[in-house]
DNA sequence: TCTCAATTGTGTAATTTTTACACCATTATT
DNA sequence: AATAATGGTGTAAAAATTACACAATTGAGA
């Protein structure tokens, strides 16, 4: 059953604040609109929910069609539904973030809407339609929060990667210089980075030995540390 | 301009887990269902958001039709939206907790499609209407998690209280024993507790001393902990 | 009024975690 | 061979967390 009616008096989005992580910034994915409102703006990727997909596979769905990427790291953290937040009608729209690793080569489909997409760096962002720009800043307060207890920012990195790399992204979320020693050891204490035999290619100086994510260590230390609580009905 | 016809094609609603505290034991208010579906069921309070009304504010009236209360310590935690979790047409929900003072003389005013309201303990509820469980569960892991870096509880106790009292309370969110000593230790060490001239009366024991919270401090210490980040566009 | 039962209120030492801090090593380039 | 740039490492001080036990107070009841 396809729908051809968008009942604009009620209806439910999706927006995604998609970060990424290139020549050490802290990055989104946008898209430009095509069309009114707010045509030749910068806005957050994202789209009405069909009638037949729950709200978490429309925003897999919106990732894939955008990049062409499934399983994601993707939360949803807020709803937004002010009476006016939309200009055609009564919206409200759940918001998640997700993590992805920038791949140049990748193509992005800004779909129908959108003449075009791309990564902007989250430290000089214009204001976006409607009210992304506070979805945006709630969603970036909110991966602020977690990483501040749960490292996740491994999903952001190329599956190779060095120490200060990952130092870098770090610095660059929750916007504060770290010290190299303790980020370091602290990082290291975890056990789930795995210190591989090689090292970066191409630079003009020392080259750094690159790490990988030991995915099942990982879990192992924080999926019951975070999970739905086991004593509990 | 009233509603009259409900668009059970595409809805959403509000759902809220409201917290309270009354013997020693972690409660939460339940509504008796009236009519079918779940006719006789227990289910979170809950409505349509209205067309008029913003999501906040939605959450904000049925707590105060429910209980007459305002201004509450209310937080949207979750929205949940799988196709089929409501058996009359495709709504979502949008779930918040709150916190409230339990007061055995307050009149509860369950609406027009419940039969009652009532507190229930959190420790062996039954199953409930919809996926309530699952919201509710939801809700109280949310709750743990943020109990745990800032001390909100003290929105659950009366406006005077014994450490012990407090204690109770981090003892039954956290679902666990705390230390005495080590609990007063931190507790105190915050400096928003202010200690009355006052001790607890009808004890058949040596009786305790009454605290108070001292909400200016407390917003001092917590507020730009937590808040939207300040450095940030 | 004495005793009992129940609960309050208190401090210290050991352990763990966090923080602060500086220099030599390695590599490509000239 | 010197230089420029970054990589990689350890220790000590401070702070936070944990573990742990007993005397003091009160009302109830004998």
């Amino acid at each position: 059953m396809e729908e051809k009616l968008v009942k604009f008096e009620s209806a439910f989005s999706i927006d995604c604040v998609i970060f990424g992580f290139e020549a050490g910034e802290l990055k989104i994915l946008l898209i430009e609109r095509k069309d009114n409102p707010f045509k030749d703006w910068l806005a957050l990727p994202g789209d009405l929910v069909k009638n037949h997909e729950g709200i978490e596979e429309s925003a897999e769905r919106i990732l894939y069609e955008l990049t062409g990427l499934r399983d994601l790291h993707m939360e949803q953290f807020h709803t937004f539904g002010d009476v006016n937040r939309h200009p055609r009608g009564r919206i409200i729209t759940v918001a998640y973030y997700a993590l992805i690793r920038i791949d140049g080569q990748r193509e992005l489909k800004p779909g129908n809407f959108a003449k075009k997409a791309l990564w902007h760096s989250v430290n000089d962002l214009p204001k976006l339609a409607y009210d992304h720009t506070e979805i945006f800043k709630t969603g970036f307060t909110k991966l602020r929060r977690r990483l501040s207890y749960q490292p996740i920012a491994y999903e952001l990195l190329p599956e190779k990667f060095t120490l200060t790399q990952l130092q870098q992204l770090y610095e660059a979320i929750l916007n504060k210089k770290l010290d190299k020693r303790n980020f370091r050891k602290k990082m290291l204490s975890y056990g789930f980075l795995k210190e591989l035999d090689e090292k970066q290619k191409n630079v003009s100086f020392r080259a750094a030995k690159l790490y990988k994510f030991d995915r099942r260590k990982y879990s192992k230390i924080f999926q019951n540390e975070l999970g739905v609580d086991i004593d509990n009905p």
